[in-house]
DNA sequence: AAAATATTGTTACGATTTTCACATTAAAGA
DNA sequence: TCTTTAATGTGAAAATCGTAACAATATTTT
């Protein structure tokens, strides 16, 4: 059964429906969204199709509708907690982004080395890392974000495993290695411009 | 053919062969590569023969001369310019990123509305948006990393296009609308995150 | 020098993903 | 009420992508 690909579009088809909603559409019809989120029509239906999502015949689909049913499938029902470590440049960049909150996501704590950073009292308190497994089982956190140097992230992220957390998104350009029951998603900026560059170089002219 | 995904390992395994190098390995095997990278042998050996590039039968491949080879392919034998807009938080996590250096990568300038960050004399100039036409122009350069807030994003974008820059890298969780001869990538970092969390919540039992 | 071995390169196969074609059906119009 | 129309839903075809099998060939061993 599809499990990636077509997630990740039903991801943006809530983000987008998320806006128009505010703009006061109340029905939308698989060419709209295909539209807006750069796939076929059909391909927005069979991602419906694929996960039980009916419209009507004719009439669309229902905008309210539709969010209830994505959001239960991401289980948006519920702020869904996710701590950081690594308070450098990205870290701070994480804490500061206000995309997070229609989403759902909410960091509840974030994690350094450096004891300069350390705050118990502002929206998102930064520990040491030694408090790492006291503060992850306090709060149930099992998602994190982890923004250090591209040396020391495969020793955060043991860390992390061994303190039970389940999925992690890296911003090194690393393989990590992990036990399987791990989920590692990565985004590795400078792989994203490396590869644009060469499309633009290439590509459009195949 | 092939155009993306085996493109975007081939990255990965330069990378990769840099590490390799430093290390003082003077010859690696689909094999070993493989591993490195996450993918099975025959996948590296089938990326390199659609690139056109030839090991020893027994001998694996010379590091030196595949690095040679990859870096042709990517035209890595000079700098890549870019200039980047928007120095909030991610800008400046861009401008402080280390690991462009030896993928051959170089923020050029960049671009704000915000008067107080304008400086023309420190690495890497700030330069009022105003000035776009002419500093694209004189440094002649075609790929942009956008990151201002979601709302700029587009109007950014066609003044980039305007000025003649052929590629953009944005942040904004946004679909930019653009010529086709135009290449856009997104980096989605909630976009991510979402999927990282309904991966561990889902897929690893599945 | 011949045999054994380790590794590449490629072809054929299988799986996944996307596109296409069209049957179905609700709504609108006559 | 019947016909037309504009959408959805889905099965089949096509394209893409990854895996596996194996032939080809350098290198090493005997």
């Amino acid at each position: 059964m599809a499990i990636n690909k077509n997630v990740s579009r039903l991801l943006r088809y809530r983000s987008l429906l998320l806006k128009m909603q505010d703009l006061g559409f109340e029905t939308i019809y698989s060419y709209n969204l295909g539209k807006e989120a750069g796939v076929s029509p059909e391909q927005v239906r069979k991602d419906f199709s694929q996960f039980g999502i009916k419209g009507k015949k004719k009439g669309g689909y229902n905008v309210i509708e539709l969010l209830f049913t994505i959001n239960n499938i991401f289980r948006k029902d519920e702020l869904q907690n996710v701590i950081l470590v690594g308070q450098g440049n990205i870290g701070n960049a994480m804490l500061q982004y206000r995309g997070f909150k229609n989403r759902m996501i909410k960091i509840v704590a974030s994690f350094d080395i450096d004891p300069s950073k350390y705050r118990k009292k502002c929206p998102v308190p930064c520990y040491p890392m030694e408090e790492l497994g006291s503060v992850v089982a306090d709060l149930g956190v099992k998602t994190a974000i982890v923004a250090v140097p591209d040396r020391a992230v495969q020793e955060v992220c043991n860390q992390l495993i061994e303190v039970g957390i389940l999925g992690i998104l890296s911003f090194a350009p690393t393989i990590i290695k992990a036990p399987p029951h791990i989920t590692i998603n990565n985004i590795s900026i400078s792989h994203e411009l490396e590869l644009l560059i060469y499309q633009t170089q290439h590509v459009k002219g195949d």
